[in-house]
DNA sequence: TATCAACACGAAACCGTTTTCGTAATAATT
DNA sequence: AATTATTACGAAAACGGTTTCGTGTTGATA
């Protein structure tokens, strides 16, 4: 057992001052070149590394970034958090996550706790609860005490911060007029509680591309599923009660489950009914037939949060910069469970 | 913009001395009713909350827990993870984490990174070029200098720590023993390159199995794959030149790619042959059909990782526990792709 | 009235760094 | 020889807390 040795020990041993021990590792010119080398030589041997913590006090920056997701076991987010993770590690800073599951609540506590000089910044997608409640005063309050904030995917017009989205709408409405192209007639929509800011921008885009070909809505064919039950039921009524040939699913989760009762209930996918998805998951690679999917570039999305905010807290102090939106562009994976 | 407020700031307002506010906010029976409602006043106002880094660096302890995996996309890993931050969040603690993307190198860099007073304990599962290398000196050395780390999964004898595994050899062993009840005669396994010592055990309970049976062990019907290349191609060729009635895969992607190419192959999945996997991810649940497996309660793998990793780290100074093992004992799951 | 608790608070050390500033000792200049 | 510049280092403050110990002021006791 040997434990950490600080910039104390060594100015104990080799009887100099702390200070000096400090400027020798550093390479001062104040130190005199006999002095930096016997300093050094003793800080490598015993294997001297300056403490974080300390470090984080004196200049006031943590090297760490809060990372807050509603979910990790959702593909998406995942592979979000690759992105991140991925982009601060090059850039020297550690991720600190934590699962919001949903809840505000939790939501809250965590980013509190973690506000308190534990990170620098935070990256979030805001939780189920949290956009159904609108309530937003933590996010306004750290960003008050001057703590940048990244929010991405389920992002609010509320708040003013960097954000990353994708063209959920634009890349909803090339879904489905490739549908239309490929001679859909009656196309469906499964989607989630409206109160998602990105379920409801595939929706304005499904419509979009109904409005552009000239095709009459039908409500009947939008099927709201909640996120956290079981849906089959509802899903087996909803094609057994209405004549559909093209499946819209705002996830990957409603378009495997999708298609599965589908195929029970007798039907042949893409021939009798297309289906497309959200999310280019592991689900959608190896289901069969394949999945055509919207490819969500989750990894490219994380990167870019990581970097807008890396950026920020880095020039905090010298220039205002404007927020900035930036948009991530989906796109559209053909694969067998679509025509052509 | 109004920035964080500490003890000096109250202090001064307030016209105390700082070792007054700090006792005051404890409730020290030091101070004066009427002191103590004047500060605690004050702070609630402004919403003082202590520096979590000032805290760490007084206390030598950061209530953060380092957790090292070799892949977040992996739906084993995330459920760990899961579980972890799950318990450790219960605790109090917090969790940074680093993906050694099975990279010695990174898994050495990243450790050394947070062992510098970042964190208090690590939770990790070595990385496959860490297992191939067999290389462990940084985690000797960590443990040297008091860091408490548990190992799950991707364990090693080499080191001495607490460790939480699954029984991988029983659970594999009953998994064949399955089949072998089922009638299948000739039984494949497809696993990985021998130095995880999670397929190695897998391996062992196979071979055990076919032993205790007085079945004859046909190595042709082993069949070793890479976790990172394509495989297609040899899983078609084993399929074709190996009449076989039953697989056990050691995880779950290799156990959807095998079926989907048997399916591709035209035979019947049970019927013809009969599969069963490891981890009961998405995949296994929404296949058709639908994947038996061994589920190995990932997340009760992570709670029981995080346990003991704080209590360790919460005795510390009190007694000197010996190291344990916790074994997860993983379930089959019988569905659809395995006879009976 | 001198002594002593009890009370209520402040000074200072400490955690491990960095950094500014001051200052001996030596060397260079006039 | 007196002054100045340079070199090489140390003291101390600062980051934001906690905690030990010391101390001035009361009120009670002998």
């Amino acid at each position: 057992m040997k434990p950490k040795i600080t910039l104390k020990d060594i100015a104990r041993e080799l009887d100099v001052s702390i200070s000096t021990v400090s400027k020798a590792l550093k390479n001062s010119a104040e130190i005199s070149k006999d002095t930096k080398d016997k300093i050094k030589a003793f800080a490598k041997f015993y294997n001297y590394r300056p403490n974080n913590i300390a470090l984080s006090l004196k200049n006031k920056r943590t090297k760490n970034i809060g990372v807050i997701i509603p979910d990790i076991v959702h593909h998406f987010f995942t592979t979000v958090f690759r992105g991140i993770e991925k982009y601060a590690n090059e850039k020297g800073y550690n991720v600190i996550v934590c699962i919001s599951d949903e809840s505000n609540e939790k939501e809250v506590i965590n980013m509190e706790m973690l506000a308190n000089g534990s990170i620098d910044g935070f990256i979030l997608s805001l939780s189920a609860e949290t956009q159904l409640k609108n309530e937003y005063t933590h996010l306004k309050e750290l960003l008050d005490q001057g703590i940048p904030i990244v929010l991405f995917d389920r992002v609010t017009s509320e708040i003013e911060c960097d954000k990353v989205v994708l063209n959920d709408a634009e890349i909803a409405c090339e879904a489905v007029g490739h549908f239309i192209k490929a001679g859909s007639k009656r196309i469906a929509l499964v989607t989630t509680e409206k109160y998602f800011n990105v379920s409801e921008n595939r929706r304005i885009g499904y419509l979009d591309a109904l409005k552009v070909h000239n095709f009459k809505v039908d409500e009947n064919l939008i099927l709201t599923l909640s996120h956290d039950m079981e849906n089959d039921m509802l899903i087996t009524e909803f094609f057994q009660n209405n004549k559909v040939d093209a499946v819209l699913c705002v996830n990957e989760i409603f378009a495997i489950q999708c298609m599965s009762i589908i195929q029970e209930l007798g039907f042949n996918v893409p021939n009798d009914i297309s289906i497309i998805g959200f999310t280019d998951g592991i689900l959608s690679r190896f289901s069969v037939p394949r999945l055509s999917t919207v490819a969500q570039h989750g990894e490219l999305m994380g990167e870019t949060a990581a970097k807008l905010l890396i950026d920020r807290m880095e020039w905090l102090d010298e220039v205002e910069e404007p927020f900035k939106t930036e948009v991530i562009n989906a796109t559209l994976i053909k694969r067998g469970s679509s025509i052509n």
